[in-house]
DNA sequence: GACTTGCGTTGACGTGGATCAACCCGGATC
DNA sequence: GATCCGGGTTGATCCACGTCAACGCAAGTC
């Protein structure tokens, strides 16, 4: 183990290929070498698709790799003993999951596919190996850990300092940039998770997200389906998120 | 750069030697051969104790290093255009702090000292040159990076779940936890942070944090002088914590 | 020892969002 | 097309906690 030869080279394996795939720029390659890649790519084993709930990790479960969506999207939560649950993150196409299983090499999160949703398996000693051999990958590594670090910091703010109406339009423009990202409309898209799922995140009851989709569609900022959203006035929805408060400084 | 001898070995640094350093169990190089932590301690560049409320780095500042308390206790906190701030944690004796600088190369933190601290510079650059060299410096990063998420995700949980009681107990319980593990009472300490502070921390009102304060007082759990705090009965503030429900199951 | 300053406490009061409960609706099943 | 079912909506009510305001007290500072 260690060498550069690892597995050959399937035909199934190709067509998880980095290269060809469409998330090239989103997923974990970004600003990598092309022999970085190679080798990375190489790595990665197929899997089958994951069912609508189905659990692709669960707590306790040994951790051996970290996981990009492919298509669809996965929900991650933590469980205390009495069953109580908090949703954690939402995974998106070209998004990673499984860092909740890097210390003690245990999860300590449950993945669960919110739709049909397939992903590639990075094997975690693969990358640790490359990390070794090129400091591009290591260095992609500790930035991509510190933003997952960033982005829960951000969002211990949202739940210590904000109000419903403040994180659920944070949340909303949240998913609208990731769909943009990935060159999806950022106005118009189809929530993949229930209202349950989103209070949750957010530290709000079901009830609330439901009065709030009503109000902001009142209010004609957006307007609201069942999961289909259209966001009408994205302007009006960062002014909630601002607080109201400063930032008319710059303009 | 890169080879062996990095510097003359000098006497403030022998002063700081993580061998001789009582924290030495805490810190970075748990778990790691004598060959790692003798390169990684001649890394280490001798810093002047910060004064209370002096701040080590702010955001926006280039990230160059990983910090290790020494002696004091450091609050880390983000804060947002409008100059509303978060705090997301306190860095109390043997523990790290610098971790929110690893995406992007620039602190997103202030890191401020709660009273007069020193700490340990760990240059980046060498750590990441020594965990080319040796996995084991590797592994305990990424172990370390793991767990300051899965850290992050437990208070996500707290802010969204848990009640004022609740993350008030949940608060001292942890810092008597960290007490403990560097042999200090953990029943009976100095708070180096003030009402406010733990009050933003929890996600609360400072005046909401002393009225528990005297409730728990009141009802026996514990003592409080201003800022020493004395716990008497430890298994009920857990049972706070736990929320009543459940847990009796194992009992 | 008077004066300030900052932190902490305590009380009175108002409210944002949780809770409880009823109902609605779209989709699956037969 | 009747039945069921889970998710979503809406309304009525309640309460935990924030807010505002007054006050206490320790530690400087002159």
């Amino acid at each position: 183990m260690g060498g550069p030869e690892q597995k050959p080279v399937d035909v199934a394996q190709l067509a998880l290929s980095c290269k060809n795939c469409s998330l090239a720029e989103l997923c974990l390659p970004r600003g990598l070498e092309a022999a970085e890649i190679d080798r990375l790519q190489r790595a990665i084993a197929p899997r089958r698709p994951l069912q609508r709930g189905a659990a692709l990790y669960r707590p306790g479960d040994r951790f051996h790799a970290l996981y990009a969506v492919k298509s669809g999207t996965m929900k991650s939560l933590i469980t205390t003993r009495d069953g109580e649950e908090q949703v954690v993150g939402f995974h998106m196409p070209g998004e990673l999951l499984g860092l909740d299983g890097l210390h003690h090499e245990k999860h300590t999160c449950t993945a669960v596919a919110l739709e049909r949703t397939t992903v590639c398996e990075l094997p975690f000693s693969q990358i640790e190996a490359i990390c070794r051999d090129y400091p591009g990958l290591q260095r992609e590594m500790c930035s991509l850990l510190g933003r997952e670090i960033n982005e829960e910091q951000n969002m211990l703010l949202l739940l210590a300092k904000r109000t419903a109406e403040e994180r659920l339009a944070s949340f909303l423009l949240s998913l609208s940039a990731r769909y943009r990202r990935r060159g999806y409309s950022d106005t118009e898209f189809i929530l993949s998770m229930s209202r349950h799922d989103i209070a949750n995140y957010l530290g709000l009851a079901p009830e609330t997200i439901s009065r709030l989709f009503s109000r902001l569609s009142a209010d004609g900022l957006l307007s609201v389906d069942r999961r289909h959203v259209r966001i009408h006035d994205r302007d009006q929805l960062r002014e909630l998120v601002e607080g109201s408060v400063g930032l008319r400084l710059e303009a």
